[in-house]
DNA sequence: CCTACTTTGTGCGTACTTTCACAAGGGCGT
DNA sequence: ACGCCCTTGTGAAAGTACGCACAAAGTAGG
C-alpha cells in the first residue's frame, strides 16, 4: 500500500491535466468495482485513450503516488484526485430553465452519486412552476435569490433560451454562486471571480461538420488499425 | 517537425481556430439580423470573448477578408466561415438512446435551423420503440445499419448508458458513419479515419469543483471589474 | 545480498497557442 | 490629389502542452 502523503502540493495544476483527471477517475472507480487493486499507468492510459508519459506527468502534479516496479495503487489514487477536485465535499447545485434540457438534466442520476446535489430548479413559465421534476418543486425564477441563499448554492447550471441566458447568469452571480455551467448558445459576461463553462451542442457539431468536410474534400481514403479516439474536448 | 508529418500537410486550420469559428459564426448571424453590415475585431472580439488579435489570426487563416480602417463585411465574412467549417451543406445526422437527453436532443430546434437534419432516433427498449419523438418516430436500434445507409447518415450522435456506447458506436462506424458525438461517459474507441467528440456534463461539473475549491481554499478572492468570461471549452 | 526486471517520474526537444506590437493598406475629408 | 487616421494582417516573443527516452527506484527471485 502506497504510504500517506505528507503534503498535497498543488497550486498549478495545467488545466488541460484538470481538465482529464475527471476521466481518470471515473476509469479508476469502475476497476476499483471490478476489485482491481493496482494499475499501471500504460493500462490505465490505455482505458482513459491517453499517452502513458502524459498520464503520468498528469499525476506527478499531484504527487508521487506511484510505487515503480508495480504502479498505482487503485483506491488511493480514487481518493487522492477526488480529493484534488474537490469532490469530497459535496457541491449544491441549482439548474435555471426547466425545458427540454433542464429536465434532462434534472432526471440524470448521474450528477448525485458524484457528489452534485441539485437543490434547486427554477423556471420563468408559471405553467411549469409548481411541477415536480425530479423529486423537486420546480420554483419561479424570482425565488433564486433566496433559495440560492438559504440552499447555499454554489453551482448555477444554465438551460433557458439564450436570450435569458445573461440575465439568469447575473442573478446567480448577485445572489453569491460562483461557478455557472452554461448550456445557452451565448458568451457570458460575469466577474473574474466567477468561473463559467459552456457546453454547446451546436459548436460540436459544427467541428464535426468541419472534418466531416475534409475528408470529403482531399481524398486519401485512410487506411485501418483501431485506435483510440482523440476525444478532444 | 517530425520526420514524418501526422497528417497529409495539414491544410492549415489550427484546431483551436476551428473550435472558435463557430461561436464567431454565432455572434455575426445575431448581427446580420440587426442589420449590422460591417463590423471591427475589436468588436467583435468582445462579443465573442476573445483577444482581438486572437480573432484576427483566426480570420486570418480563411484569407484576407477585412478592409484595413474599415473592418469585417458580416455577411461575407458569415458566408465564409460557413463555407469553411462546411454548413452551405446539409448533414444527417442520426440519434441513439432515445431517454431523457436523447430527447432533449431531438425536440431542440436549434440544430434544424444550423444545417443538421436529425433523420433517426434509434433505442432499444421495445416500449420506446415505435414512440413519436419530435416528429419522427422511434427506430429499433437493430435496424441501424439499414436506416443510415439509406437515409446517408454522416454523423451519429450516442445518447445511451455507458455500458451500450461502445456497441453503438461500432454499428455507427460499421454502417459508414465518420463522426460521432458521444455523451456516455466512456471513452470510445474507434478507426482513425471516424472523429469522436465527446460532451461529459460530469467533467464540467468536476472541473467547476476544482476551481470551486481553489477558490475557498486560498484566500480573499480578486475583486475587479466586469470582465468576459474565459469560457475555456 | 545481489542480479534481473518492471514501472515510475521527469528532463528535454518539438509543436502548438496566445499575445504583443507595429508596418502596411485603405477609406475619407479637404 | 494628399495626408490623416483607423484597422487589418502578421512577425516574433512568451507561454503551454505533448511525448520520447531514460535514470532512478522499487519488486522478485535466487
Ligand atoms: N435541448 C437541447 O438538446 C439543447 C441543445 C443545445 C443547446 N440547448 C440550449 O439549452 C437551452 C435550453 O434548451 P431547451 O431545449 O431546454 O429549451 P426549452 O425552451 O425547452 O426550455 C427553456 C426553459 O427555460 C425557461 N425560461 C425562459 N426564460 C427564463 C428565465 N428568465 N428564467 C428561468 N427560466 C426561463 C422556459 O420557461 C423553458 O421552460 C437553450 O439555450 C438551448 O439553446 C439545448
Ligand atoms: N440526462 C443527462 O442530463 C445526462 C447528463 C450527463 C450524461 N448523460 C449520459 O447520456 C446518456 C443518456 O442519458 P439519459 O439520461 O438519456 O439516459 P436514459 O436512461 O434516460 O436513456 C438511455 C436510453 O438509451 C436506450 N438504450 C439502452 N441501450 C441501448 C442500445 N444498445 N441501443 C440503443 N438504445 C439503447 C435506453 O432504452 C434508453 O431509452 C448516458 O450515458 C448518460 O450517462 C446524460
Amino acid at each position: 500500500m502506497t504510504p500517506r502523503s505528507p503534503r498535497p502540493r498543488d497550486r498549478g495544476i495545467p488545466e488541460a491535466t484538470v481538465a482529464r483527471l475527471p476521466v481518470y477517475l471515473r476509469a479508476l472507480q469502475g476497476m476499483a468495482e471490478r476489485g482491481i487493486l493496482t494499475v499501471s499507468s500504460e493500462d490505465l492510459a490505455t482505458i482513459a485513450g491517453v499517452n502513458s508519459a502524459k498520464l503520468r506527468k498528469d499525476l506527478s502534479h499531484l504527487g508521487s503516488y506511484g510505487t515503480r516496479g508495480v504502479g498505482y495503487d487503485v483506491d488511493y489514487l480514487v481518493y487522492q484526485i477526488s480529493r484534488e477536485l474537490g469532490l469530497t465535499q459535496d457541491w449544491t447545485v441549482a439548474i435555471a430553465g426547466v425545458g427540454n434540457l433542464g429536465r434532462a438534466l434534472a432526471n440524470y442520476g448521474g450528477f448525485g452519486t458524484r457528489g452534485f446535489r441539485i437543490a434547486a430548479l427554477f423556471d420563468a413559465d408559471r405553467r411549469v412552476v409548481g411541477d415536480e421534476v425530479a423529486g423537486l418543486v420546480v420554483r419561479h425564477i424570482d425565488t433564486l435569490e433566496d433559495v440560492v441563499g438559504s440552499e447555499g448554492v454554489s453551482i448555477g447550471v444554465i438551460a433557458t433560451p439564450a436570450a435569458s441566458a445573461q440575465g439568469v447568469c447575473d442573478r446567480f452571480v448577485e445572489a453569491g454562486v460562483t461557478s455557472v455551467l452554461n448550456f445557452a448558445p451565448v458568451v457570458l459576461n460575469v466577474p473574474p471571480a466567477v468561473d463559467v463553462r459552456k457546453v454547446d451542442l451546436s459548436i460540436e457539431l459544427q467541428i464535426l461538420a468541419f472534418h466531416e468536410q475534409r475528408k470529403a474534400d482531399g481524398q486519401a481514403p485512410p487506411e485501418a488499425g483501431w485506435i483510440d479516439a482523440t476525444e478532444k474536448t
